[in-house]
DNA sequence: CGCCTATTTGACGCAAGTCAAGGGAGGTGG
DNA sequence: CCACCTCCCTTGACTTGCGTCAAATAGGCG
């Protein structure tokens, strides 16, 4: 039985910066900023503030007048059926702006819900609206970052639409440590997983129990070791090719394949 | 039996106008454009193409230079898994810019078709990219636009993982008879489907043997009629509720929701 | 130690998939 | 004008992946 260790790579993480730091990072690994373009969004206003653990920060229906951008942590977008059925449509972790679309579509047709404790920082529309406005590079950037959300989406609807619950969670697992990987949040054995099995039923679809089945049935591969903290890859390219995973719907830029290692994200690496 | 009547909706169509002229009607269905706008639209260089039914259009990996709008016809976004399994993630109908992505996005993750023959009209990359630097509300809107898709497809994301077929198969009737109507595509009684059963399978996340049944019970509690040339709505108001479809995430504006008639899209009104 | 939350296991049922065959409608060509 | 083909829809029989229910176990944490 693989043992997994009690550290978590949360205490690895690079130390808080600004909200509008984070943005600059994220749009540079598309393309460099100029100067005037830098200053522009590091004057942008940022409220911080923190949440606990489980807590609706948007609902749907709301209006919101500002987006936020995660600093720390993980968030998900909810939505409900009219039975009151939850699913996790898409996480999202530091560096991302879960609800960057609220600039553009005034009601929210999505709740986002901290899934871990988080920091985020707020901008009010207003202040967004100026600075794409004044540099166009900028907002078709921040247009960027919602359209490989949207590709993320899709590939989402494949896996739920086409893929039986083995391959649906192998590759949700690949596609998580990968993004989890670009948030800082990864290295090459593995990454935080800072989600019940409950919560991964509701981001897969799936029920808890059968996802509960799917993970040890992994584990008994030897492909992976997971607990509700971590998650460790033993063998990525099985992992990979069990979960029909692809990675070109994620849009990395050669900056974020650089970061993760040369087009192999994770080498096979045993635990003890 | 219902009996559907031969004439298709289609028939009734508003004659073509130019690509850019429906750029700038959908653009207006948001926001009245100024008389500098309007022209910097008008002035973009279009190339019209006709296509037949079932043609790809862009393949998953293309790097396009030029994105499309659709002027007639119905289009379809299609992903496979690495079974070759084919998954139809949305369709797109008149006045859509389906591929808008990839104007941000180099390499396309997804292939469209068309599903009917279709009229669309080509615009280079460069031409759109030189109007949104100079016009940043119609930069904005534009990606509005592509924000809107996204909804869809969260919500399409819920309805597969957590609808049982039948609300499902109704909720996608609901979609899409307020989606053509807004295309110019249906009237009070219901809209144009040119789809088949194997198609509307491929939507749905369902296979068609099974999408035939549950059509099959949807005519039979009188809620529709529907044939591969059209869809009625029999029971407007029923069909929403077995769909649980509620169409806050389509992101109305005022003047769509006039073009639908008082929020109550379509009447109820029986066949012969 | 006891509570709460998360994971695990087993038994059972059903919604939806698969396979296979038949029927209808429209198109085409001899 | 009939024969044949193709595409689509329909039906039935059978299978199965996954959900549901329920109870037991394990792991923090005050």
């Amino acid at each position: 039985m693989v043992i997994l260790m009690p550290r978590k790579l949360s205490g690895r993480a690079a130390p808080h910066s600004s909200a509008s730091q984070h943005i600059v990072d994220k749009i540079e690994t598309v393309a460099p900023l100029s100067r005037s373009e830098k200053t522009a969004i590091l004057a942008l206003p940022v409220a911080l503030k923190d949440f606990r653990r489980g807590v609706t920060v948007v609902r749907e229906g709301d209006h919101p007048t500002q987006s936020f951008a995660v600093l720390e942590g993980v968030t998900g977008m909810i939505k409900f059926t009219g039975a009151g059925d939850r699913h996790i449509v898409i996480f999202h972790f530091a560096r991302d702006i879960p609800d960057l679309q609220s600039l553009h579509l005034d009601r929210l047709d999505v709740s986002i819900e901290t899934i871990t404790s988080c920091t985020l920082g707020f901008i009010p529309h207003a202040a967004i609206r100026e600075v794409c406005t004044d540099f166009p590079r900028i907002a078709a950037m921040l247009w960027r970052a919602t359209l490989v959300d949207a590709a993320v989406l899709r590939e989402c609807v494949l896996s739920i639409a086409r893929r039986p619950a083995l391959m649906r969670v192998a590759h949700f697992l690949c596609e998580f440590v990968v993004r989890m990987k670009l948030a800082g949040r990864g290295d090459a054995a593995g990454c935080d997983l800072p989600l019940t099995q409950t919560e991964l039923a509701d981001g897969l679809g799936l029920s808890q129990v059968h996802v509960n089945r799917i993970v040890q049935s992994l584990r008994k591969r030897g492909l992976i070791a997971l607990n509700r903290d971590q998650f460790i890859v033993n063998d990525w390219n099985e992992l990979k090719t069990v979960g029909d995973f692809d990675p070109g719907y994620l849009h990395l830029t050669p900056r974020q394949r650089n970061l993760l290692g040369d087009g192999a994200p994770l080498q096979y690496r045993p635990l003890k």
